[in-house]
DNA sequence: GCATCGTGGTAAAACGATTTACGAAATACG
DNA sequence: CGTATTTCGTAAATCGTTTTACCACGATGC
């Protein structure tokens, strides 16, 4: 039957991965039979069921997931899109998001957006293309989505931490109008009244939320014409330099509250570069936690999201898109938690 | 139970993506021609060119990435193994790996091993089922490679920092005998004697490594016989209990090298709580470099790993692995880099 | 004019799994 | 014992792409 075939098929064993074929050759059935075995989909009689599993252990069978996911039409693996792996902030929602996924049998594929849109859309195309399940996205800027080349099919997706309330999509987000607040009532409560908000150039979406939460405890406070709004940039130095030329001004405020980690930061250089002595005659309400912060002297009073609660509360709803894609949209609000600790003194 | 399914067979066209044939049939040619323009795999005359091109762009449609890779037997996919993303030196690696993959447009699949061989063991199992093209692995432990569950069809791997003198793989580490030796050789210069080594109870081989260069250093100096071994635990908690015992006692030492992130965290906790005056009192020589360093006073002197080197030579190592299986194994050592600041001083 | 060549197009065969449909055997039922 | 029903196994279709093999056609060489 065999006869002269000039097709050396499967000729070299010893380096290419086994397919299903071989395991079905092996223990004498077909590969359906091997797929109902190592699938549980169908009945199998048990003496060629334990065939079937034997060869598939001397072979080291895997079933190639390429060739399953096209024809299950799902890869059980699903797409992260953050500004970037440096931020602390990010790189935990990614480990949080990692640990889900292992627990629920998915793989995430992460890429990073570097905080421009235009590199975010080109990454969510070429995540979009390996046809994952779902996708989970800190988004780069506001803008997201409102750019023309948005893509036309896209799977189930997630926006965090920076969503804002987009029409179409799921949002999982801290509550970053209390952590504006909650941040600033501290220091008010402390008998500050001239308190500084340092945020970022781009009036993000989240980062106005926290400046208007700033608003809202000043004006509650009867402060309301006494905003000092500190524009920083997105990067450690550019923030050290503006709230260093705000701490050399004559009425320089009593206490600062950085709504970022670079602005945190840089506030931290500024006050170690200009000699001012802290917590005593500045305080500071910092923003984010980190393992780090434990070495700061002094002890970092800080406004911090829940990364944890972040990342495991979107993972659920993109589970729950992905099960019913035409469900009623979710708007998840995450609340922050204020840590009380030493670099926040009562106003002198 | 399940309720009635009946088959939606290719009844919504609105929502599943639009296939190869779907933009042949609109441009009014075969699929085959498609691939070819889209592919640039063969010439196509010019008019049709132009017809799928734009039948492309109008339905949105990008090449389903399961099925080329199924048919290419290639996925343009590299795994990342690493113990986990909290740690800052590995999402940086992480970060480098992310940007070299973009640039030469991969994708990375990141799974995390949580410093368990075990746990290792089945998520680089599930890389491969995924049949990326290779593989980058930051060990969770020496014994790497030699479980017995080891993978029997491996794409082209490479061991990265913790990578051990491993017969079958390319590794890429630092230096780890010379971070450990120019630490110590820096506090000797500063005139202390009395030199604790703060490691690990594990004996990875790079600690180990690293602890031996604390020993180069004090036997050329002629203190061979004031070894002083500190072993804290995998935690900077455990690190921190040890450190102060040690600082506790009647002959304490006057530096400290941190060989580890977490023993350097736990180190300044120590030293915190206890208060001992920093850094006139005792002397530490940290490790690691993170943007938070810039935030903690004294400015720590610190041994670093150049994160951005390794991933840069791993990741070519790899590419080249992947072009040549059967090239000559690589064994790349990448320098450390001690930054002099302020926490190290002169022995009083 | 005839053989040769190159070009452009397509049909069909992979890739490796899952699933459907069908037949054969075994079991249950009256 | 004959028929109805379930169980088990497999051939073949399918997923969406790339690639091979072949055909048709016009141009070229002599």
């Amino acid at each position: 039957m065999k006869g002269r075939v000039p097709k050396p098929r499967k000729a070299a064993p010893s380096k290419t991965a086994p397919t299903i074929h071989d395991v079905a050759h092996r223990a004498g059935v077909s590969p359906a039979t091997v797929s109902n075995v190592l699938g549980g989909t169908r009945g199998v009689r048990s003496d060629s069921r334990a065939l079937v599993i034997q060869a598939a252990a001397v072979l080291g069978y895997k079933s190639n997931h390429m060739a399953s996911s096209l024809r299950r039409g799902n890869t059980r693996t699903i797409g992260v899109v953050v500004p970037n792996l440096a931020n602390e902030f990010f790189s935990a929602l990614v480990t949080h998001w990692e640990a889900e996924a292992a627990k629920a049998g998915y793989e995430i594929l992460v890429v990073a957006s570097e905080d421009d849109v235009a590199t975010e859309a080109r990454r969510i195309q070429s995540v979009i293309a390996r046809r994952v399940d779902g996708i989970l996205i800190a988004p780069a800027l506001d803008a997201f989505g409102a750019s023309s080349g948005f893509p036309k099919y896209l799977p189930p997706t997630v926006l965090v931490d920076r969503a804002f309330g987009h029409q179409k999509f799921d949002t999982v987000s801290s509550d970053n109008l209390d952590a504006g607040y909650v941040g600033t009532r501290h220091l008010i409560q402390l008998g500050h009244r001239d308190i500084a908000v340092l945020t970022s150039a781009d009036s993000h979406y989240h980062l106005r939320n926290r400046v208007d939460g700033y608003r809202k405890a000043l004006s509650e406070a009867g402060l309301a014409g006494r905003e000092r709004l500190v524009i920083g940039g997105r990067s450690v130095e550019a923030c050290r330099a503006v709230i260093e030329r705000e701490l050399r001004r004559p009425d320089r405020p009593t206490a600062i509250f950085a709504t970022t980690f670079f602005s945190t930061l840089g506030t931290i250089k500024a006050i170690h570069s200009l000699g001012i002595a802290f917590p005593c005659d500045i305080s500071l309400v910092a923003f984010e936690h980190s393992e780090w912060m434990t070495a700061v002297r002094p002890y970092l009073t800080a406004v911090a999201q829940q990364s944890e609660q972040l990342a495991g509360q979107s993972w659920r709803v993109l589970m729950e898109r992905i099960a019913r894609p035409a469900a009623k949209r979710q708007r998840i609000t995450i609340p922050v938690h204020l840590s009380i600790r030493e670099s926040a003194r009562p106003s002198p």
